[in-house]
DNA sequence: AAGTAAGTTGACCCAAGGGTCAAGAACTGT
DNA sequence: ACAGTTCTTGACCCTTGGGTCAACTTACTT
């Protein structure tokens, strides 16, 4: 690759985590281009698709905070407290990155690596919410697709609310949780859980919002 | 006006209440015409705009269904069961109709009649919540203003599962409803309740899906 | 039955966003 | 310093959706 593409290559990558860090993983391409300062041809000439650009810059802007959280959220003692702890990180962490938000919720199946950490936060979370559930803690009947349901409507929320009401995610958390804990009251619920299958088709269609 | 714009204007209607009701108030106005079968100009030349439309098909499709909601759940003698009962009724209509979603959740200032419903629930929605709160059956600092949030994010996910989990919504309802009503563990909101001009802007975002 | 007003049509304009590619510019190796 | 390769550019095409309007058609009136 010659020296200029190279440099055009990581004008571009910086510009992509800007605008996706900014407005999220949908930015139009030729707005990357037009910060990068450089045609959009040269965009699609050096990666071509969305896809392979969010892979090349997402993954470190997200990957270790989701991670991180999850980490830290194991670390707790008491795994309510670490339950409680996860759900209102991610969110908070979508909350302040369209581009984080994007990760947890949207659907980029192209973007190999961005698929990983979809998958890691997945498994982190199952493990968050069974321990919980172990130490009764929370319903028992709570499944980690609901909780990425709720991520999914948490961003949606989320990103509409920034500019005048940053914080009204956290009123829903809240009630979130409080439904979730553990109290007297606890009727089953009528409806199964979904299955991941069914998960993966409601999201491919909250995010791209037909 | 003359008899054949009179009968367009009726087949329009029908078209508009079909598509709006299949796809939500956001159709391509093109998409009315054609299966209205007349032309696009036909309908701009009669209606104007989509707002004009809404206003008078969408009226008689979702306010007397809100309003029988409202109605039902205050005659219900436990304000607790009354409050259940109107979020899994809107939340329900919402999911079977995406009209009557976009009715609550969607913002179309230009439509009054519709404006005229949103206002008619709103208030419905607040007494209903007071009456459960003065009866101390749920949080005293939940408000209108959340569960109108609620519904817009009830009624994106609805849409979104339609197809592959219908009910899906229902587990989202089911949580809400737990952690609203009044149990042991009961901690005060740390955010805010939002003003009704924050709701305000926070659904136009939301509605429009950037 | 003809004249006139009213209504309809579809080609046309716009903007945004995705994507391609021939022509020309710019590196790099010798 | 020049040939040869690689890269960049921006004009171009596509689509979807909103919206307009001159020319045509249709219905009503007398």
């Amino acid at each position: 690759m010659r020296a200029d593409a190279q440099r055009n290559a990581e004008k571009l990558r910086a510009a992509a985590a800007e605008l996706f860090q900014e407005r999220g993983l949908k930015v139009p391409l030729k707005e990357i281009a037009r910060r990068a300062g450089v045609s959009h041809g040269t965009l699609y000439n050096l990666f071509g698709t969305r896809e392979a650009l969010i892979d090349e810059v997402v993954t470190g802007l997200a990957a270790d905070r989701l991670d991180e959280a999850a980490e830290h959220a194991l670390s707790f003692e008491d795994p309510r407290e670490g339950f409680a702890y996860y759900i209102e990180k991610v969110c908070e962490l979508q909350a302040t990155d369209p581009a984080v938000a994007d990760v947890v919720s949207g659907r980029y199946p192209a973007a190999e690596c961005l698929m990983a950490i979809c998958g890691r936060a997945q498994e982190a979370a199952t493990r968050i919410i069974e321990r919980a559930q172990l130490a009764g803690a929370i319903r028992p009947d709570f499944t980690s697709e609901d909780l990425l349901l709720f991520f999914v409507t948490n961003a949606l929320l989320a990103r509409a609310a920034a500019d005048t009401a940053p914080d009204a995610w956290r009123r829903q958390v809240a009630f979130l949780l409080e439904g979730l804990d553990t109290g007297p009251a606890q009727g089953a619920l009528a409806v199964a859980p979904l299955t991941p299958q069914q998960v993966y088709d409601v999201m491919g269609r909250l995010a791209g919002t037909p």
